[in-house]
DNA sequence: GCCAACGTTGGC
DNA sequence: GCCAACGTTGGC
């Protein structure tokens, strides 16, 4: 069992929407090493929904690994943002996994609230400068965060 | 809108 | 394989 972050912008795709739509498909990483967590992510493992550049980032609630990595649609598709033409069906490059809604939390764990909880020190989301949109997280950081966000 | 941080690209 | 230029992210 892993725990994740990811981060969305919820002008993009926010919580509040898959908590209605129940699920949906993770697509869009186009970064190597965030590519590589996705695809080393199992069914059951639980992600901490990161909202980010909006008025208040921060942690809003908790998801689940539903479906484990595939060939992410949107690299083949001209029309998508995400498309890659360097990418082929024979070798694809990018991989994206279905997250089902799971839990949303009482209250927002903000960035301001991350960065004061000694237990998060590590977390690679506080690093200066971290871009990646998905990142492991340690069992107890999980823990601390889910005890804030369930107040 | 600014700017720091960082990944990627491409010339050499 | 180096490295400068460029693009993107994301907090503020």
């Amino acid at each position: 069992m892993h725990h994740w972050l990811m981060k969305s912008e919820p002008d993009e795709f926010s919580f509040a929407e898959l908590a209605r739509k129940g699920k949906e498909p993770w697509t869009g990483v186009r970064n190597y090493q965030a590519r590589n967590f996705l695809r080393a992510a199992q069914v059951g493992d639980l992600v901490l929904f990161y909202h980010s550049n909006c008025t208040a980032p921060g942690i809003v609630g908790v998801a689940q690994v539903s479906k484990v990595a595939f060939d992410d649609p949107t690299q083949f598709d001209p029309k998508s943002d995400y498309f890659d033409p360097k990418s082929t069906r024979d070798n694809p490059r990018w991989s994206c996994l279905e997250v089902s809604f799971h839990q949303t939390f009482r209250q927002l764990v903000s960035l301001p609230d991350l960065r004061e909880c000694a237990a998060l020190k590590e977390m690679l989301i506080l690093r200066p400068g971290n871009r990646l949109s998905v990142t492991p997280v340690t069992a107890a950081e999980f823990k601390a965060i889910a005890t804030l966000g369930r107040g």
